[in-house]
DNA sequence: TTGCCTCCCATGAATTCCCATGACATACCT
DNA sequence: AGGTATGTCATGGGAATTCATGGGAGGCAA
């Protein structure tokens, strides 16, 4: 297997009436690359993970992504909390869903509600994933990071 | 894999009024050297990390080089906060360019306006990366150094 | 029967592609 | 040595394509 691709940058687009976003090109690109079954002229699909109510944004998964962490996961003792939770969260608290050929997305009303969603989304890029925000969280949620950069760096 | 080649010395080129630069001749056989996916021919790519508010110039990475990073990130324990920091610094506050056949970039708007980049643009090599600067930001910033390198030795 | 979702069509703006030129260098030829 | 080809570099302009975004019609479901 060939090196993948990564999600790297950050952008914010608009959310429609119908709950469409863009997302940016160059994540469309490596949803397409991390899809098996894509194919030049399809619709890549991907995975949405929401998780519990404390998380404040969405983590997207290519297919490929997705499956080697169900593949960890299988590989846990059975019956264990540790898998049970992950079980939970990976399969339980996530949809799959796929670009269109527009190369928008939508985001279903419950998931919209639950991170308050109105409209505009922002996009950020963490390698292998990447998150949606309310963009007045997200930037509270930077300057928090900055912060503790400062500390550390 | 062999020795890696260096961004070394200094240059100054015009920025277009659609924000292209050629970027020096030395530092495109870096980039191409960097690059996995690079074969003769084609276009190099590397990525632009721009950070935070505070950093005043744009640092480009090879391929190898960000990935090299990436991949220490991608191996922390997900969700942890030291993890949540480089996502966001590294990953989250960069993008990824190519240098085209004429040996240009294409510095999009958001980028030239963090460094206040207008006609010029300031090269710099520092070994595994290469910095761009405004030229006047620059210059004031070498006067800084100056200044400490005179109290050191 | 009111939403919600999926296709299909539409458009301005931004971005990339393709072609072009002048300044230097180095190489080659006579 | 003088002149001419050859090559790389830095830079410019317009055409073609991609992107982000909006709206309508029909279907499906609670």
């Amino acid at each position: 297997m060939g090196r993948r691709l990564r999600f790297r940058g950050e952008s914010r687009h608009k959310v429609d009436s119908k709950g469409r976003v863009s997302i940016p090109a160059s994540f469309r690109r490596v949803l397409e690359a991390g899809d098996p079954d894509w194919t030049e002229g399809l619709s890549p699909n991907f995975v949405i993970v929401y998780g519990d109510q404390r998380r404040k944004y969405l983590e997207c998964f290519t297919i490929q992504e997705i499956e080697a962490i169900e593949d960890r996961i299988s590989n846990m003792k059975r019956g264990s909390r540790k898998r049970r939770l992950l079980e939970r969260l990976i399969s339980g608290q996530s949809v799959t869903s796929s670009v269109d050929d527009t190369g928008r997305i939508v985001i279903p009303v419950k998931l919209r509600d639950k991170i308050a969603l109105e409209t505009e989304a922002q996009f950020i890029g963490t390698v292998d994933t990447f998150q949606i925000w309310e963009p007045a969280a997200y930037e509270a949620d930077l300057e928090e990071t900055e912060d503790e950069l400062a500390d550390f760096d």
